[in-house]
DNA sequence: ACCGTACTGGACCGCCGGTCCAGTTGTCCA
DNA sequence: TGGACAACTGGACCGGCGGTCCAGTACGGT
């Protein structure tokens, strides 16, 4: 994927305008209220230009998200401890829990475009597999090894989606659009714990 | 809602017809490459019709989302246990969390698309309240009791949210259409029992 | 200064959910 | 039995969406 050919100048320009256009919008109004005409009237471009980057509404999403979801995922990879390495695996599996909850709530809105967007692949070769997105994968493999970790008698992948999936649903986003990111974090923790400390 | 007037026979038939059309093209595809005119197709009917009958395409596929769940409601409320009253409340938790995965299973797709249109409320009043639908929330109602019977030290309205909505996620569903329903209900027992034997 | 190429933007396309209304049909009452 | 009225019907129609296309533009290496 790395290009030989440097990436032009307008086009990180514009780039980073859409980006940003799309968080200040996100910010505002739910994301199946924004057209991607609006978007790109937001950004100062042509609606060409923002498909020629994004490939589409849900790469746009996408690319959004992955921003958003870099530093935990340099936290968790080589961050201090208790999120980082070095920590044992129950003060890991916590401290992930409550960061998870702090970025799916700083991104509610476009996690459910996300996880929406899942069903709908692309066209090309008939039924392409609808796989989870990048961030979510990876967040699902780092829950899944701490807690095999700790329980390696469970099914710890199945448990891994059980939580994280929890976080995707409609009525938990909607509460931590209220604002009720603590309660949820500390009743995660509690789920979570009443399967660790047996 | 109870009306004087009676429904007029033809109405039936084709409130009926839309919804087994409904029912097989959902067999088939994904409910988000379905359009509603396929739908009126499939059934004989104008576009206009189901409309008249539905008010939406979220109207059409809550009520054969209610039809769908009937059985369960009524097994829970007046059934015979461990489902219905009864039994232990250990007993109808973990009935109740089997028979909700099958449930889940047996209407991934609908349920994907009711999730999704949580988010599209009505544009009557400007700000329409965004509530999950009917048969969530009874599903809901009777998990909280149940938990609450059980954990009455636990936020249990919360939980209930954790472990349905978990169900409700893309991941989940994907698995749900590979078969693992077992190996789900089989898990999230575990999850369960974990929370409730202290 | 020049040239090739990647980038740009807005007209355009097909489709979708939803509306509208003129025509039809079931139902009730006399 | 028949007539009148409301409820139902269906398909033409609408605004708007995601996505495509391509002629024109401007960057950057030489």
């Amino acid at each position: 994927m790395s290009e030989g050919r440097r990436e032009r100048a307008d086009a990180v320009r514009n780039r980073r305008a859409i980006l940003r256009a799309t968080e200040e919008l996100l910010a505002g109004r739910r994301p199946e209220q924004i057209s991607m005409e609006q978007i790109a009237a937001a950004a100062g471009v042509g609606k060409g230009t923002v498909f020629h980057r994004f490939g589409s509404r849900t790469g746009l999403m996408l690319a959004l998200m992955r921003e958003r979801a870099l530093d935990l995922d340099e936290a968790v990879r080589s961050g201090p401890p208790p999120l980082g390495p070095g920590a044992p695996a129950r003060e890991r599996l916590y401290a992930f829990l409550d960061a998870v909850v702090e970025v799916v709530g700083r991104n509610k809105s476009l996690l459910a475009e996300l996880d929406h967007a899942a069903g709908t692949a692309a066209p090309s070769t008939g039924e392409a597999p609808p796989t989870a997105h990048p961030v979510y994968l990876g967040w699902h493999a780092h829950l899944s090894a701490l807690l095999a970790e700790l329980r390696p008698d469970l099914d710890t992948e199945l448990v891994a989606h059980l939580l994280l999936g929890s976080l995707q649903s409609n009525p938990l986003l909607r509460l931590l659009e209220q604002g009720e990111g603590r309660r949820i974090a500390g009743t995660l923790r509690d789920v979570a714990g009443a399967l660790v400390d047996r």
